[in-house]
DNA sequence: TGTTTGACGCTCC
DNA sequence: AGGAGCGCCAAAC
């Protein structure tokens, strides 16, 4: 049986985000088990050590916007575009990089 | 056990 | 097109 808190599931769906790609939070509740749970998967990312290996930056609220407050948001570009995603206007292009198994 | 909180999403103005 | 408000879900307090 799988005791596997929200943590253990949203880690292994980050997990599965292929690089250069992106997923809004809801899409990850939902690939971790819990539809329309987005805040959870935020809150979940919250909670994240800076050192993770987890690709926590690819990560984005639905308007392809960058949600966490300053410290972050900048780190999390910079990665972004890092992986060949570029922002434009501080604004991810979802209908191309938006991950679409 | 009940209430509040969020790295959200969608609709309406 | 941009901004504001209401709704959802699970975890933390």
């Amino acid at each position: 049986m799988e005791k596997q808190n929200s943590l253990e599931r949203i880690c292994q769906a980050l997990a599965a985000i292929p690089k250069g790609r992106v997923v809004t939070y809801g899409d990850l509740a939902e690939m971790a088990g819990y539809p329309r749970a987005a805040r959870l998967a935020g809150q979940t990312l919250r909670k994240l050590p800076r050192g993770t290996k987890l690709p926590w930056h690819r990560v984005i609220n639905a308007q392809g916007r960058i949600s966490l407050p300053e410290p972050g948001a900048s780190r999390q570009r910079e990665k972004l575009e890092r992986e060949g995603v570029i922002l434009l206007k501080g604004r991810v292009d979802m209908g191309k990089y938006r991950w679409k198994p």
